[in-house]
DNA sequence: GGCGAAAGCATTGCGCACGATTCAATTGTG
DNA sequence: CACAATTGAATCGTGCGCAATGCTTTCGCC
């Protein structure tokens, strides 16, 4: 609204710049947050959403393609080719289940499973590569999930 | 290293929750980010980048290819074929510098820049759209920047 | 001037994201 | 029971992001 009478003079005027937004900042650390993970998670095989999905299943085995989806805001458009190469690669299986033959349940293999001990070492190497203070670090976590949750 | 004990009994110890992740927090927000700006951009037949590219040039017609990619974190392999789809959709123009005919700066056309004050309108929408007080709006920019302004 | 190294950009290939569509299976309703 | 509506997942098309490669142009250095 600032510029509403500057912006009826001429074009030149409206003057969004780049570094002052909010969406630019987060388009950028959200990058820069996959490229620290990149090197890590591709001794593994893996890349930063499949490892996402990983971690989902590590917690609980056993769910569900909406489910995971619920968890990591991806819709199946996104979630089935995914997890078809998890499975390709032989970390996860995917079954009908038989109560509701609509819905598909993701189950860990062994190899998925094993991986978790050498993704537990991708964190330790990941928390010493950070250059916020921990305090920031929890202020920028909750305030973007505030950002992100606004709209669930 | 704490777990190490645990680990070594079941693999059921080493719980990284992802909700814990300042990374997938960032994941999730930027995504949100870019859909709130979907709607509006899709009226202006514009994508994200697309827009963010503009921004850049609207502060400084003109500019090469690898000037834009420093602003905006991005190599040509991401630039190029984004830009050409903007020089088809008659926005900018491209021509190698006669002075250096390894440059290509990329200028405005008369559509592009009329798109200027139809894109301060989209940021008026958003600013409204945001659930979160502006100082923390402010707070998660510049957290956000010095989580990715780290490796630059 | 010649020539190897580097810069600048384009292209290719792969894997997301996401809207839109399709399809089977289930649920709800009369 | 019939059948319309809904759900859950897969598929397709488009557009990033990014590593790797290739190619032209320029620069550095002798």
């Amino acid at each position: 609204m600032r510029n509403a009478f500057a912006m009826s003079i001429t074009s030149q005027e409206t003057t969004v710049r780049l570094e002052d937004q909010v969406c630019f900042a987060l388009y950028a650390a959200a990058r820069t947050a996959q490229q620290a993970y990149r090197p890590l998670l591709d001794e593994l095989g893996l890349t930063y959403p499949q490892y996402l999905v990983l971690l989902v299943l590590w917690e609980q085995d056993g769910q569900t393609v909406s489910a995971l989806g619920d968890r990591l805001h991806l819709d199946s458009g996104t979630l089935s080719p995914l997890l078809r190469r998890l499975d390709e690669h032989g970390l996860i299986t995917r079954e009908r289940q038989s109560t509701d033959a609509r819905r598909v349940s993701v189950h860990l293999t062994a190899a998925g499973d094993d991986l978790r001990s050498r993704a537990a070492e991708v964190q330790r190497c990941l928390e010493g590569a950070v250059p916020l203070p921990p305090e920031d670090l929890l202020s920028l976590r909750d305030l973007s999930r505030r950002f992100a949750g606004s709209d669930a």
